[in-house]
DNA sequence: GCCGATTGCTTAACATGTTAATGTTTTGGC
DNA sequence: GCCAAAACATTAACATGTTAAGCAATCGGC
């Protein structure tokens, strides 16, 4: 078999680990965890979502957010409030608190990123970014589709 | 501040998690966790390895490790014994049953991964891992540190 | 040989990831 | 309008990530 360092899931996530070394300890200075600034970032660039919008912009899964929302709403950073003509819909937005927060940490955020970048290279870094951007758009055959490749059925959610 | 699509984590993340969506199932079937398949294929690789060692190997934090192993010799998959000579230290090694439970999942993993690579493309593949690895070697300035960047890092050994 | 400092793993406490089940609201066929 | 089915968010149960504290074994200076 392949050796376990030639095995691309690891040299994503440690790829990924180093990077976030730059950024989680001055996220934790700031009173924000790595997932809390994703979600108030996606939210400060969109101004209200729906729940499932949210969710899958900034790559959570349903039960993970609905977890932070209660945690980020006891911080007074979001609120989040059901659509009228729809009880089950759920829109999200920043509180003033939570642009204010998200001011402060974009500046410094964006400077570290900045250094990365440089370090880096900028033309690596928009190729690395392609090929991300390739990777992501892969996707498994679904169970139920009638490609080439299929495998084992029954999960019929 | 810019778009959140083009964060560099965000985008390391989105590319693992469309991997890891081909491998996911086919290891749930298995009945294994990823992090588990990463503890199994390493110590497969290495034969015995002490604790630390491990944790390093496969990227994992010792309290993660620590709980994992007592899953694993739960499920007969790995043992682990304390050092005679240095009763703090512990080598841990993959059970008969660990060896078994790896062969029969690294063909199937093996099968993907050629499916990912034939998709993806050799040569794109190669520049990838290429540029990972390069990003896995960035390193944040230390505080204490003196003004040029170097590396403290883990001699511990 | 004694004792405080260090080492190495484990526990604890909390947040998140992952899958399944639950509860509530809405939809759609009749 | 009625009721089963679908849509949506939440809760549950468990595993892992992350930081701090704990605990036992060992080391090192004396």
């Amino acid at each position: 078999m392949r050796r376990f360092d030639q095995s691309l899931p690891m040299a994503l996530l440690a790829a990924r680990e180093s990077i976030m070394a730059f950024f989680r300890p001055h996220l934790n200075e700031l009173g924000l965890t790595e997932q809390q600034w994703r979600v108030i970032r996606v939210l400060r660039e969109h101004d209200e979502l729906e729940f499932h919008e949210l969710a899958s912009i900034a790559k959570l899964l349903p039960p993970s957010l609905s977890g932070m929302l209660t945690r980020l709403e006891r911080l007074r950073l979001i609120k989040r409030r059901k659509r009228r003509s729809d009880q089950r819909r759920l829109h999200i937005a920043l509180s003033p608190e939570g642009v204010a927060r998200f001011d402060v940490a974009s500046r410094q955020m964006e400077r570290i990123y900045r250094d990365i970048e440089q370090r880096f290279g900028k033309r690596r870094l928009a190729s690395l970014f392609s090929l991300l951007h390739s990777a992501r758009a892969l996707q498994p055959d679904q169970p139920g589709q009638p490609s080439q490749r299929r495998k084992n059925r029954e999960q019929t959610r």
